[in-house]
DNA sequence: GGGCCGCGATACCTCCCGGGTATCGATCCT
DNA sequence: AGGATCGATACCCGGGAGGTATCGCGGCCC
C-alpha cells in the first residue's frame, strides 16, 4: 500500500464525500474514486458502502481509518525526524520538547538547566502546546520528547519514565470562604454552588456537555475563576504562577498528578537518551 | 513520502550496497540509484555518503533506518488489519494472539475458554512464535495482542495490563545434589560447575558470546539439560510442563516474572477490549 | 410525476515518472 | 597498467496517475 493511497482513503473517510475529498487534496473528483476502488481491490475488501446520496464507512474502512491515520504519522514522522538528524549535525535545533503550557512550572528550567550542563548536549527546542496534542506532536515526530501528566495525558504507545508525583488544589477566588480550610475533599469541591469545574474541550475542538464554562487555556481559566464563574483542580505546583487574587486548597482525594518523560519507543538516540538519564536524576 | 521510496532506502540502508538492495528488491541498480538520489533531493538531506568502493549511512540516514522501518510496520498492519476486519465480519478469525511458545502454560486456556464463554466473542486464532518476535508481529499487523513476559519482552509503544507475577525456579537434571535444596539463591546457579546458562539468539539469529550452550527453543533447552550439559533459570508455571528426568529449585533472589497482556495503543476494538477485560479478571 | 440537481462511476486521453538497457567513470586489486 | 567492481548518467519505453466529458441513479421540488 502506498502512502498516497492512505492518504486518498483517509481523506474519503474523514469527509465521507468524494467530492469534497477530492477538492481537499487538490484533485479531481474521477481519480479519486478510481484510486479507492483499486485500493479496495488491492486489498480485497470494501471499505466504504456508497449509494449516489451517501458514503459510510463498513467496519474494515474504520479499521482501516484509525489504523492508516497512525501509519502515515510514522510515515510523517521518519521524514521529519531524518530531516532535523542532518540539521542537528550542523546546527540547531538537536531535541524537541514538548508539553503543555502552563504545566511543569519549575520543572522544566531545572532540566533544561541541567541537561546544558552535560557534556554533549545539544540543542533543546521547548514547544509548548494545547491540552492533548502532545501525543500527536510526539507520534508525528514534531516532536522528540514531551512531559506528560498522568493521569490527565496517556502514555499509551510510548515508552515514559516517571519524574514526580504531587497532589491536587482546589483553586478559588481569594476570600472565597472555603479558603480558610486547611483541606477539603473533592466532594466539597464538585458541591461549590455557583463556582462549576470548567470544560475542556476535546481532540476535535467540540466542548463535551455539561455546566461549566468552556476554557481553552489557563489564562482564561484562571480570569474566570478570578471573576467568581469558575473553580479547578490542579497540580499543587500550580501555586508557583497563581495570581494574587487567587488561592488554592488542597484537595485530599483528588488522584495525585504524576509528571513523566514520553518518547516514542523507537529514536532511542544519544541526545534523547541523555535527557532521559538527566531528567530521572532530577 | 512514498512508501515505496521508503522500502528502497532501508533495502540500501541494510545492504549498503546499490547492487545487493536492486537485486532483494527485484528491480534494475539504475532506477534504485536514481530513486534514493530523488529522496535525498526531495528531503534536502544527505542520507548515504557513497565512493564507488563503500557506503555508508549518514546520522539522518541511520535516524531515517530506524524510523522509516517502524513506519513501514505500521503501513502493513493497517493493510493488515483492515483485511482481517472484513473477515472477521463474516468468519474467522476475528483476533489473532501471539505468545512465545512453551510460556504462560496454564493461563492461556483458561483465558480463551473464559473469553469464549463471553457474549459476543469472536474466534481467537493462537500465534506461537519463538523469543522476541511477539513486538514484531504485534507491530506489523500479524497479531492483535500478545501475552508477554517482562521484563524479558518490552512493552515498549505497547498498552499493556499485569495479569500475574511469579517467582523463577532454576530446572536441573533430576538427581543433581542441588535439586535436594529446598531453594536456592542466583550465587549458587551462575556458578554451577559443568552446567552453564544458555545462550539465546539475538533479533537478527546471531548468538552473543560467552559460555554456555546455543539454543533456539525451549524443546532444546531440557533436552540440554537432562544430557547434563546446562540448566536454566525459567518462570515457576514451567513446571506444568516439565518432563520428568528434570527437577525445578526455586531461586529466591532471581527477578520475578510478570505476565502482561499487550496490545497496539490504538485498534481499541469492541473484541479487543472484551479479551483484555476477561483477562484481567481471571 | 416529470424534470432537475447532486454525486459517484465510467470512458477516454495525456503526460509524467518509474523501471529497463547501455555505458561511463572512479577506485581498488593484482 | 589493466581488469574488476560498483555507483552514476544517458536514454528509451510503458503503465498509471490525473485531467475532462459524460453517464446513471436517486432525491427533491414545483
Amino acid at each position: 500500500m502506498e502512502t498516497r493511497e492512505l492518504r486518498y482513503f483517509v481523506a474519503v473517510a474523514e469527509e465521507l464525500h468524494f467530492g469534497r475529498a477530492a477538492q481537499r487534496l487538490g484533485m479531481a473528483q474521477p481519480p479519486l474514486s478510481r484510486a479507492i476502488s483499486q485500493l479496495e481491490r488491492r486489498l480485497g475488501v470494501t471499505l466504504l458502502e456508497r449509494t449516489s446520496r451517501s458514503v459510510t464507512l463498513t467496519e474494515a474502512g474504520s479499521v482501516l481509518l484509525t489504523e492508516g491515520r497512525a501509519a502515515l504519522d510514522a510515515v510523517e514522522a521518519a521524514e521529519r525526524r531524518a530531516r532535523r538528524a542532518a540539521l542537528a549535525a550542523t546546527g540547531r535545533p538537536g531535541l524537541v520538547l514538548v508539553t503543555k503550557a502552563g504545566a511543569a512550572g519549575e520543572l522544566l528550567p531545572k532540566l533544561l538547566d541541567a541537561y546544558a550542563a552535560e557534556p554533549g548536549a545539544v540543542a533543546v527546542d521547548v514547544l509548548l502546546c494545547g491540552i492533548g496534542e502532545q501525543e500527536r506532536l510526539l507520534r508525528d515526530g514534531r516532536a522528540d520528547v514531551a512531559l506528560l501528566h498522568r493521569p490527565f495525558d496517556s502514555t499509551a504507545g510510548f515508552d515514559a519514565e516517571e519524574l514526580c508525583t504531587e497532589g491536587q488544589v482546589v483553586v478559588l477566588p481569594a476570600g472565597h470562604p472555603l479558603t480558610a480550610r486547611a483541606h477539603l475533599r473533592m466532594a466539597d469541591v464538585t458541591a461549590l454552588p455557583g463556582l462549576p469545574l470548567p470544560r475542556w474541550p476535546n481532540l476535535d475542538g467540540t466542548y463535551p456537555d455539561g455546566p461549566g464554562p468552556q476554557v481553552r487555556d489557563h489564562a482564561q481559566l484562571l480570569q474566570l475563576i478570578a471573576l467568581g464563574r469558575a473553580s479547578a483542580v490542579l497540580p499543587e505546583s500550580c501555586r508557583a504562577y497563581l495570581r494574587p487574587d487567587l488561592a488554592a486548597v488542597p484537595v485530599l482525594d483528588a488522584p495525585a498528578v504524576t509528571t513523566v518523560i514520553a518518547w516514542p519507543p523507537h529514536s532511542r538516540s544519544r541526545a534523547l537518551a541523555g535527557l532521559v538519564r538527566v531528567a530521572t536524576r532530577l
